[in-house]
This record gives structure tokens, C-alpha cells and sequence, in this order.
DNA sequence: TTAGGTGCAAAACCTTTGCCATCCC
DNA sequence: GGGATGGCAAAGGTTTTGCACCTAA
């Protein structure tokens, strides 16, 4: 069974209360700032563990480095290819897509992640400036 | 000036040569049987140069390895939750849902990367298995 | 000639794991 | 009580980098 810790409670409250699909680095912090003895250990079992619970869902569609969210509504995503950030867009998912692509090729279709690339706002208007 | 080299010309060849979206190690060990000493520091510094060149794209679908694959016309990609593998899918790329987000968000959107996700054919009709 | 490229090995990074103490049910 | 979880540190695996030596243009 799996059981409430405080660590647990914590890292999925952070999740939830943002909207910049962090690191488990950022993750990490944060959540010393609550438990100042928390590991990094932690972090990441929990974090799987959360997502083998279906709270938590991993993007992985591109840079090295792991980003996660609180699952909601599936829905897409936009990365700023300068700065890297990413945010939600709030283009209904398409879900006959997944029933279309199925029926034609024969794979079993769960679900599809789309992710737009491009520069936010902010990079529209910087010259310069630093990644994150 | 980027210069023509008998490792990055191979690098680029098997690459073209294969559907299979390899992973660096695996470019490095296909290199190897025809240059024998190339070394890994090479392929990861001649896949980024092919990447700035825009001769080849990176895909981090699953989390710690990237794999990569020679740039085609954008397609679509489907990878199997059971063993891992990375298909294609001969679905058309929707240009048109580019430009009707960027229009609404004030984004500059450049393209968009789909991902479908679910049991490919074979994972379809086994019950147990390994992962590659 | 010379800036870019290579090989090698070490470093850097992110993530996982072993061990033992601790905590939740 | 006993299995799940946490903290710590070490291990694991991938990618990057420093350096001295090449080599294509």
C-alpha cells in the first residue's frame, strides 16, 4: 500500500501549485524549504511514485532534463525554444485523432502529447538574455 | 566553417540509413565498425553540430537517453509504453493548428511535435516480455 | 597556415539504488 | 509489528569538456 507522508504531501502540493512544469531539481527546493532535510532520493521515488498513482505526469518531448506536472485534463504544450520555459496552451485536445491513427495502423492508442515550438512573448521582444 | 570529416559524414549516413531513432551509444557502436577508434566525445559533438545545421533532430521521449533521428519532412511519432520502441506514423502534420494557436496566443509558433502513446503490435500480443 | 575536428580520459550531470533508521497503518 | 518510506551517500549511466594532436580547406 501506498501511505501519506508529509514528503509525499508536500512535493505533490508544490506540483500543483504552479504552472511552470519544474525540474525534480526545482522541485528539490523547494520542498527544503519546508523539510529542510529532504533528499533528492525522496523527491525522485516519490515522483515516480505519483506517477504510477496517476497524479503526477512526466513531459519528456524534449531537452534532457526531466519536467513535471500535477495531471489535469490532458491538454498541450508550448516551449520556447530560447528560454526554454514551457507553458499550457488551451487548444482542445483532439481526440479523435487517437481513434483515427488507431483504426488505420493498427497500434493500440492511449493518448498523444503535442508540444508547439517557438518563442514566448518575452523572447519575441529580447535581443539578448539568458536561458533558464 | 564547419568542415567535411569522415566521422561526421558516417554519423550522418547511418543516421539516414536506419527508421530506428538510434540513441548516441548506438550510433557510436554502428561508427565504430568502420572507424574503429572514433570516440564517443565525437558523435555527441557531431550530433549537435548536425542538429545546429538542422540535418538532424533529437527526440528525449523517454526521459534519460535522447535518440535521434536524420531531419525528413515533420512527421509524427508513436512510442510503445511496453517496450519502448519509437514508430513513425504517416499522419499528416496539421500546419493549419500552428498558426491558428499562434494567431490566438500571440505565440510565434514554428512547428509542433506529436507524440502518440500505447501498445504497439507485437506488445499487443504478448503478456510478458522485456523492454529494449 | 590555421581554425575546426578528433581521441582520450576525466568531469559534470541527472537519476537510481543500497543500507539502515524511521514512520505510518 | 512490519512493510513502506526517508535520508544519506555512493553508484550508474549519459553527455560534456579540457587538452594535445591532427587535418581539411
Amino acid at each position: 500500500m501506498t501511505r501519506h507522508t508529509k514528503q509525499r504531501e508536500t512535493i505533490l502540493r508544490i506540483l500543483r501549485s504552479t504552472r511552470s512544469h519544474p525540474t525534480a531539481d526545482w522541485i528539490y527546493e523547494e520542498a527544503k524549504k519546508e523539510i529542510p532535510h529532504i533528499s533528492k532520493g525522496t523527491v525522485y521515488r516519490n515522483l515516480r511514485v505519483l506517477q504510477e498513482n496517476g497524479q503526477v505526469s512526466e513531459l519528456n518531448l524534449d531537452g534532457t532534463v526531466s519536467r513535471f506536472e500535477a495531471k489535469r485534463q490532458n491538454h498541450y504544450h508550448f516551449r520556447c525554444e530560447r528560454c526554454g520555459r514551457v507553458f499550457d496552451v488551451d487548444e482542445p485536445v483532439d481526440t479523435k485523432l487517437d481513434r483515427k491513427v488507431a483504426k488505420r495502423t493498427g497500434l493500440r492508442i492511449s493518448c498523444h502529447q503535442l508540444e508547439f515550438r517557438g518563442l514566448c512573448q518575452d523572447c519575441q521582444h529580447e535581443q539578448t538574455g539568458r536561458r533558464e
